[in-house]
DNA sequence: GTCCTCTCCGAAAACCGTTTCAAAGCGGGG
DNA sequence: CCCCGCTTTGAAACGGTTTTCGGAGAGGAC
């Protein structure tokens, strides 16, 4: 990419090139015509070290991330990507794989490349150490909140969305509503479990039970679920922490021969479209809206980086999708 | 963030600094201190273009995928992540998500950055338009093949990984064996068709009907399962296109009260262990390796950059998971 | 043919950040 | 006081790219 090749690319001299580019005269119009699409096809910039303006932003952005395995980082990085792309930057990306002694690296790899500022993306939606302090340019973290309140968190609102199902449930005739969820060790868990205790009561209704907290996995949505029909024989709908909980506690449901959403209904959490939308039948659930997220994110950053930077934490709504497991609204 | 920045903060001059950070004899051990504190709290790097390192080595390579949102494509990063990282390089992360003009757009940008080679991942492990002539540094492409056979593909086995699952069913006695797959336009289904009716041919088997062809959905999984057992009631095992395809199938079995793997044994494929491993009971299934296709595609990137350049198809071979799905051996 | 203008080229110069080199400071011991 | 080793430094060297400058071609007008 440098003016050598333009030159050669463009049959002149590095000379004309550079007097070409620069719009001097004493270059003619089909010759500059030229050297400007040679540049163009090269994607030719001027290394800026020659001349004096080496603040050189090197418009990437470096996005950290845990567990690019998961599922949860990947719509981030889209929604990352893709507002990046609209700004035409480019995104590094480095999974660290929960490895603190990775992360370092990986931080000090794209300190390196200079990158003009840091996504620092999650696996949990919960609290993790802050490392603002160990990197000089912004950062933004998503899907998880940094112990240190001067940065900027953007999170999933589990307890809003947790809300919207429950709302759902309740203005359709729902009143017996169980909750079987993942590990109260994760945040998600508890703050999903807190959305619906708060509904309930402003329904003036009582939890069918107290949540089952388990695992993320089909195999503890349908254990679980045996156990709620026995404890509450009456309920008449299941809040699943997730969507594979949901889809293994609407297998229990239908071996147990109750209909869905006749007799219950099931309303799943996270729209992974694989398990929700393929599901028998498929599952009423709330989408996290990530790319959303990773959006947000990119544009906080772009804040920070032109000097506004932002702190504390910023929730990030998510929507219900409503399908078949909730069925038609229910006159009461 | 150049040297003399740090030598002004460390209150020194270039030249101290500079062989400070070289770790060259002739500095007092307290200065040695004080610089390297300097660079650490500036944290400052060695400008490369400096040295003689220039020939154009920027330690990037770009990775193009096209449906970064399926489940091929990241492990795939994975594995080229982890691989490159060995190598002290970076990856540049672009999704054209499948837009031809959008994919141009990111050539461009990547070449601008001056990577150092490209990895084209596919989506669908199928031929794609070769991209070598608009890139003028190495390229590789993984889980595709390119139309042009000077460049290096690296693709998964279909063929080889369905043999495998075949065997299995062979060896385990199977003998009525159906299969039901995605639709006929995917290349992965036509040759795990033709993997399963080679290794069929050669132990004297007859297939029990035609392959279905359909989707690659559970629903169809359920559906065709249905279909197959209603034209040949006595199958004892059907290999599935994939993992999902698998688990719909095994639903329609438990419907229809057949045991699996008593009297149905399955197979699945992609071992996608969120439906493989979930699933009632847990599938048996061919691991596609995609995080070392992954690497393999990075080391070949490595050898053409070297100036070793491959070129024509690579199969990277699958492997077997073996789970309840298909029960203990049976002796016949 | 000669002159003039316009265009382009090769070589040299400028710039930048880093490294190297030779010389200068500095303190202590003889 | 002088010598000597250690440390530091300013200046020069280096490798890289871009810009500048004088000159060389080419083509037309007279």
């Amino acid at each position: 990419m440098t003016l050598s090749d333009v030159a050669n690319r463009a049959g002149t001299s590095v000379a004309t090139a550079s007097k070409a580019l620069n719009s001097r005269a004493e270059v003619a119009p089909e010759t500059r015509e030229r050297v400007l699409r040679a540049a163009a096809e090269l994607s030719f910039q001027p290394n800026v070290l020659a001349r004096g303006l080496i603040s050189g932003r090197t418009r990437t952005v470096g996005l950290l991330t845990d567990e690019l395995g998961g599922r949860f980082a990947i719509p981030i990085l889209l929604g990352a990507e893709n507002a990046l792309g609209n700004g035409q930057m480019s995104v590094l990306l480095c999974d660290a794989r929960g490895d603190a002694i990775r992360r370092q690296h990986y931080i000090r790899t794209l300190l390196a490349r200079q990158v003009d500022g840091f996504i620092v993306v999650g696996d949990s939606n919960d609290v993790r150490p802050s490392l603002t302090q160990d990197i000089p340019v912004p950062v933004v973290y998503a899907y998880a909140e940094s112990t240190d309140p001067n940065d900027l968190s953007i999170v999933a609102d589990d307890e809003g969305g947790a809300r919207l199902a429950a709302e759902h449930l309740v203005s359709h005739g729902r009143r017996r509503i169980g909750h079987i969820t993942g590990p109260d060790t994760y945040r998600a868990a508890r703050d999903r479990a807190a959305g619906l205790r708060t509904v309930l009561a402003e329904a003036g209704l009582t939890p069918a039970g107290d949540p089952l907290y388990g695992e993320w996995s089909q195999r503890w949505g349908r254990h679980a679920a045996r156990l709620l029909l026995a404890a509450r024989p009456d309920v008449d709908a299941i809040f699943c922490g997730n969507d594979q909980v949901a889809a293994g506690a609407a297998d229990t449901l239908r071996d147990l021969g109750r209909r869905i959403p006749d007799d219950v209904a099931i309303v799943g959490y996270d729209n992974w479209e694989f398990f929700a939308a393929d599901c028998r039948p498929p599952l009423t659930t709330v989408d996290l809206n990530l790319e959303q997220l990773g959006a947000a994110a990119v544009n906080h950053l772009f804040a920070a980086m032109d000097g506004n930077a932002g702190s504390g934490v910023i929730r990030q709504p998510g929507r219900l999708v409503v399908r078949e497991s909730t069925g038609p609204v229910l006159h009461h």
